[in-house]
DNA sequence: CTGAGACTGAGAACCGATCTCACTCCGGCA
DNA sequence: TGCCGGAGTGAGATCGGTTCTCAGTCTCAG
């Protein structure tokens, strides 16, 4: 649970406790939140869910994560920093750990002169199952 | 010019132009892309160009970036790999230097079993101008 | 010449994201 | 208690980028 539990409007709460229910890793577009909120709240609307999702990822509970090549953005509990890959053949979407070094980010920092509030990694390619598969 | 020249249709040469002559660091849309191509061919269609890009984007002689954020895709000439930083206040795309090394991305294919083909680097924040704006 | 297949333009269809609007809820205040 | 205002809400419309469809054209091998 996080620090900003009291303030939320209900519905939103309930957004927030569908997405940390399905745990770190899991990777549910906006849709699928929907229809799992709706177990919990059989009248909440799909546009309240996404203002919920946009809300708490301005609060940095939920991120939001844009993979390539997949139409729509998924969304998973706030966590460490990591990266994200996409099979192109079946879809699959899966955790990677790596994050961009911290003096990385300071350098291009200080030689662009911009203030880097988010980074996103992502790589596409071929999972483990359709990998073997091809051989 | 890349080795794809020569059996490449009409058209998407000419698609292939515009993004060239456009040069790195340029971030044009479809869209964008479409308005520049009719200057060269003015009866070609949205469709083509975007038919093209998708083509010459798996033959490897254009990026398609999908910044966070952002809604359209955005394409420039294939380059060494870099990051793309968009700033949230005005909207601006830059270029910065910064690629996964190789044996970071060599170590998450050999403990994962995957094949990576493709990584996306994206950052988000105030761009330089935007940053001393605030202050 | 002829047929097959790639290419093309125009517009429709699709789909996720966002906006609008009327309504509800709730807390503060006279 | 009764009224007011602002935040929250649901339903559906709307938007914008992308992709599909389809009929017409072009190219080229046979």
């Amino acid at each position: 649970m996080s620090t900003t539990d009291q303030e939320l409007p209900p519905n939103y709460r309930t957004v927030l406790d569908v997405v940390e229910a399905a745990g770190p890793g899991s990777h549910l577009t906006a849709q699928e939140i929907w229809v799992r909120a709706r177990a919990l709240q059989p009248r909440i609307g799909f546009a309240t869910v996404h203002r919920g999702l946009i809300r708490l990822h301005d609060l940095g509970a939920v991120m939001k994560i844009d993979v390539p090549g997949e139409a729509s953005a998924v969304y998973e509990p706030a966590a460490s920093p990591h990266a994200h890959f996409r099979c192109t053949v079946c879809g699959a979407i899966e955790d990677l750990d790596y994050a961009v070094p911290r003096e990385a980010v300071d350098a291009l920092r200080a030689r662009h002169g911009i203030a880097i509030e988010q980074e996103t990694v992502s790589f596409t390619g071929r999972c483990a199952a359709c990998e073997r598969a091809r051989a």
